[in-house]
DNA sequence: TCGCTGACGCATT
DNA sequence: GAATGCGCCAGCG
């Protein structure tokens, strides 16, 4: 690991974001992307998860509307799902309810 | 160096 | 509600 010093410091951004979700609520990948610094790039934050290292709640990220992006037949998202339920979210089905990924912008990352 | 891939997002059909 | 296409761009072979 040497020339991925410039996305690393992104990646910690995501990181760092993720961690900052505070616990029974979620967050989508593109708004962590954009609080992370890294508008629309989204896809960025999928990768940043993919090699997170472990203790990182990626549980709390999923996808825009509050939709798991895993095939319900996967078996991460029978983890996640079980994890957020234990955080005291609730969800319907592969996606989160509305209350727990109420308006992100104005409950999370509210900045003073 | 070039090209494909991808824990996504959004619009459209 | 589900499926498809296009866009964004950083990794990796």
């Amino acid at each position: 690991m040497q020339a991925t010093g410039t996305s690393h410091q992104a990646l910690q951004a995501i990181w760092k974001t993720v961690r900052a979700i505070p616990r029974g609520q979620v967050s989508s990948y593109g708004t962590v992307a954009k609080r992370a610094g890294l508008p629309g790039r989204a896809r960025l934050v999928g990768y940043a998860l993919k090699i997170a290292p472990s203790g990182l709640p990626w549980h709390r990220v999923v996808a825009a509307g509050g939709r798991i992006t895993f095939p319900k037949t996967s078996r991460q998202f029978a983890e996640q799902r079980k994890r957020l339920r234990a955080e005291g979210v609730e969800l319907t089905g592969g996606r989160v309810v509305s209350e727990a990924s109420i308006s992100l912008d104005e409950l999370l990352w509210k900045r003073p």
